[in-house]
DNA sequence: GGCAACCAACCGATCGGTCGGTATGGATGA
DNA sequence: TCATCCATACCGACCGATCGGTTGGTTGCC
């Protein structure tokens, strides 16, 4: 199950959430995922939770409601969660491979709500909402680009153009969820270790320096 | 300018294509890669057109026969461009470095149809469509792989799984579309470049025998 | 005359959202 | 003890707006 109460940040203030609300975040969250914000009714969400679409409109104001605590949620979360496992004393490669593989981890955890966010992304009217929203994923990227340049300031790393690489790798864990599968038989964290292998050292065998001669020849 | 027709296969045919029939497919295809297949109206299209909504379905007998060209267009142009640039004679990095860049390069020129059809691609009510057009992804995929693969039987390059180091480079690939400004300094055909760089020889710098070792250590 | 291009007006369906009302169960006060 | 009260949880029926799509035309050019 997905624990969405705690992404929602419901379970550690004094409210308790009415188990109803919760199967509502859940119901809505899948399916918003699964066919878009605009292609998922009121109606369709009331009906999977049992419920009418009245007693809906009981619990939440509007449809932006449900969907902007999931996207916020989403958003905030991944990065607190990345934040949290981070450490600063540890070298890059490490600490660039616990970054990969913890966005891997929170996202099989709340594949549903990351992909609704991310797909919802551009449609929320509240423009404080988005700046908000915008704010925390401006922080997760920019904590992959401070490992990544930490580690061309110890040596460990060899890169360009910081940006460019953290668009490498952001892209190769943001496509993730598009194709990934939970009955598949490996799971999110297991792969994400090994594009983190293949981004570090490469899909280039060790080439003798005459190889990189001739390669650099065939291209012309 | 992107010169769909191309892209929609309708300048080959003894068919002269209307300039309005253009005309609609250019402003559907930008609305719907901007604001998703349901949060565009026909009368948006209409609107944008400058014709009467009635005219539009002069044109088009429904909503699903703008988009599925489009969508069909840019998933199939897509794999019969990286395979015209292909050569199977070359030395495998150099077909990657083709298909990565090229696929930049198409990407580049056809980006609204591109994002149009990826982000539509679920909604196509026409199983027939549905199936062609994820033929010609499987296509285009496969030849990625097919590419890795020669280059592991060459010894070119050190790959574990291909399926996932395939994933890894469509990853990288699939994900521009979302941050890639046109306007920026750097065109998509040479940020391709640098990833293929970066995908190729990895971001760790060379290390020797005994940091590798200590690496190690940390990570447990 | 015939046909492509165009449009205002309209259709039934569905959208997000509202309204008035009901069943229930626990607190309150005589 | 029992009538009252009130908040919570729920619902059927409805609203105006908008959706995709249709109809019955009117132009203007060959």
């Amino acid at each position: 199950m997905d624990d969405l109460a705690g992404l929602l940040g419901l379970d550690g203030n004094g409210e308790v959430p009415s188990g109803r609300i919760i199967q509502i975040y859940e119901v809505a969250c899948r399916q918003f995922a699964q066919r878009g914000f605009d292609g998922v009714s009121m109606r369709d969400i009331a009906a999977e939770c049992g419920i009418s679409k009245a007693t809906l409109y009981h619990y939440f104001p509007d449809k932006d409601s449900i969907l902007r605590p999931l996207a916020m949620g989403a958003t905030k979360s991944i990065y607190l969660h990345v934040a949290r496992h981070d450490d600063a004393t540890l070298p890059a490669v490490d600490r660039l491979r616990r970054f990969i593989v913890e966005t891997a981890t929170f996202f099989e955890a709340f594949r549903w709500a990351w992909i609704a966010g991310s797909t919802a992304f551009w449609s929320d009217p509240e423009a404080r909402a988005r700046k908000e929203r915008v704010a925390w994923r401006d922080r997760y990227e920019q904590l992959l680009r401070d490992i990544l340049q930490a580690g061309i300031d110890s040596g460990e790393l060899k890169i360009g153009d910081v940006k460019i690489a953290g668009r490498l790798v952001l892209g190769t864990i943001n496509w993730m969820p598009r194709w990934y599968n939970p009955a598949g038989p490996l799971k999110a964290p297991e792969i994400a270790g090994q594009f983190c292998n293949l981004l570090l050292d490469g899909l280039r065998a060790a080439p003798p320096a005459k190889a990189v001669r001739q390669r650099k020849k065939a291209v012309e």
